[in-house]
DNA sequence: ACTGGATCCTGATCGC
DNA sequence: TGCGATCAGGATCCAG
C-alpha cells in the first residue's frame, strides 16, 4: 500500500487529530499474532501514561514522538494503516492488531491484513543510527543531498535496471513500485535501462521527476488503488493522475502509444516505449 | 560484490 | 457461478 506520499498522508492525518485532542496513552492492546516481527518487549511499560507530542516521518516509517521519551516506530508494510475511533465507538475490523487507548476516550488502531508491517520502540537519541534508519538514503523531497550529481555517482558501475535502483532505499528513500514507474515516465527514461548507462542529464530529470511526482501525490492525499485511506478516513486522489502504472494496453496520454508492462525484479513495471528511451 | 528470486501473509481479481 | 492460479503499494534473506 504505502509509499512515501501515503505514509506522509497518514502522518498528516494523525497530526490533524492531535490538534483536536491530546493523545495521552492510558493503555494498549496487541493481537496474539506477531506482525512481521514480534511486538517489542516492554511496549506497555514504555508507552503507558506517555503523551504523543507529534508524528514524524522518515522514509516510509512513521515516528510517534513522545517528548524526550521513547519513539514508537511504525512501518506499514504493504497493507498497514492507522485510523481513529471516537470515544465509545467499537467498530473493530478484522486484522486490527494494535490499539492505543487514549485518555480522551479515542483509540488509534493499527490494521494490517498481511502483517508485513511492524512496530518498534527506539530511543530518539539513537534514531539515526538505529537498525531501521542507519542505512537509509536521503529524502527525495526535502534533502539537498539528493541531486543529479548524487544519483549519477550512485548509479555508476551498476548493472541493475534504473527502476530497481531508485526503489533501493539505501540510494533514495520513499520511492516504491507505483512512483518508480511514474517518475521514470515523467523523466522520459526507460525503466529497463541499466543504471550505469543513465546519463548525467537523465539523472537530473529523474531526480526532478521523483520529487515532482511525490509532491504532487502528497498534495492529493496519496494513491488509493484498493484500500488506502488517510488516518482521517479519506481516500487518496492521485490514482487519477497516474500516467502509466496499471495502464497496460491503454493509450499513452502523451503520444497514444500502447502502454507496456513487464516484470523487473519481481515487480510489475509500466512504461511507454515511445516516450521513454 | 551484485542481482534477482523466494519469502513472509491475506484478500481481491483473473481466467478457464 | 466456481475454483484454483495469480497478483498486490515492502523489504529482507539467500543462492548463484
Amino acid at each position: 500500500m504505502p509509499e512515501l506520499p501515503e505514509v506522509e498522508t497518514v502522518k498528516r492525518g494523525l497530526n490533524e487529530l492531535l490538534k483536536k485532542h491530546e493523545a495521552k496513552i492510558i493503555g494498549l492492546k496487541t493481537s496474539k499474532e506477531a506482525l512481521r516481527f514480534p511486538y517489542p518487549k516492554g511496549l506497555k511499560n514504555q508507552l503507558e501514561n506517555k503523551k504523543i507530542t507529534s508524528i514524524d516521518r522518515r522514509a516510509k516509517y512513521l515516528l510517534f514522538m513522545i517528548g524526550d521519551g521513547p519513539t514508537l516506530v511504525s512501518h506499514l508494510g504493504m497493507t498497514g494503516n492507522w485510523r481513529e475511533l471516537q470515544p465509545g465507538e467499537n467498530q473493530f475490523l478484522k486484522h486490527d492488531h494494535f490499539r492505543l487507548l487514549l485518555e480522551s476516550g479515542h483509540q488509534w488502531i493499527y490494521n494490517d491484513s498481511r502483517r508485513f508491517g511492524f512496530l518498534d520502540i527506539v530511543d530518539p537519541v539513537d534514531l539515526k543510527t538505529s537498525k531501521w534508519f542507519h542505512h537509509l538514503g536521503p529524502e527525495p523531497t526535502t534533502s539537498k543531498e539528493f541531486d543529479e550529481n548524487y544519483l549519477f555517482a550512485k548509479t555508476r558501475k551498476k548493472q541493475a535496471p534504473i527502476k530497481n535502483v531508485i526503489m533501493d532505499q539505501t540510494i533514495v528513500v520513499g520511492v516504491g513500485n507505483i512512483y518508480a514507474s511514474e517518475a521514470l515516465f515523467l523523466a522520459g527514461v526507460d525503466p529497463k535501462k541499466l543504471a550505469g548507462k543513465v546519463s548525467k542529464e537523465e539523472c537530473r530529470k529523474i531526480v526532478v521527476s521523483i520529487s515532482k511526482v511525490l509532491k504532487a501525490a502528497i498534495r492529493l492525499g496519496g494513491t488509493t488503488i484498493r484500500d488506502f485511506k488517510s488516518a482521517g478516513g479519506s481516500e487518496g486522489y492521485f490514482a487519477q493522475n497516474l500516467q502509466v502504472y496499471g495502464r497496460k494496453g491503454e493509450s499513452c496520454f502523451q503520444c497514444h502509444t500502447t502502454i507496456q508492462k513487464s516484470v523487473l525484479a519481481g515487480r510489475a513495471t509500466y512504461w511507454c516505449k515511445k516516450c521513454q528511451k
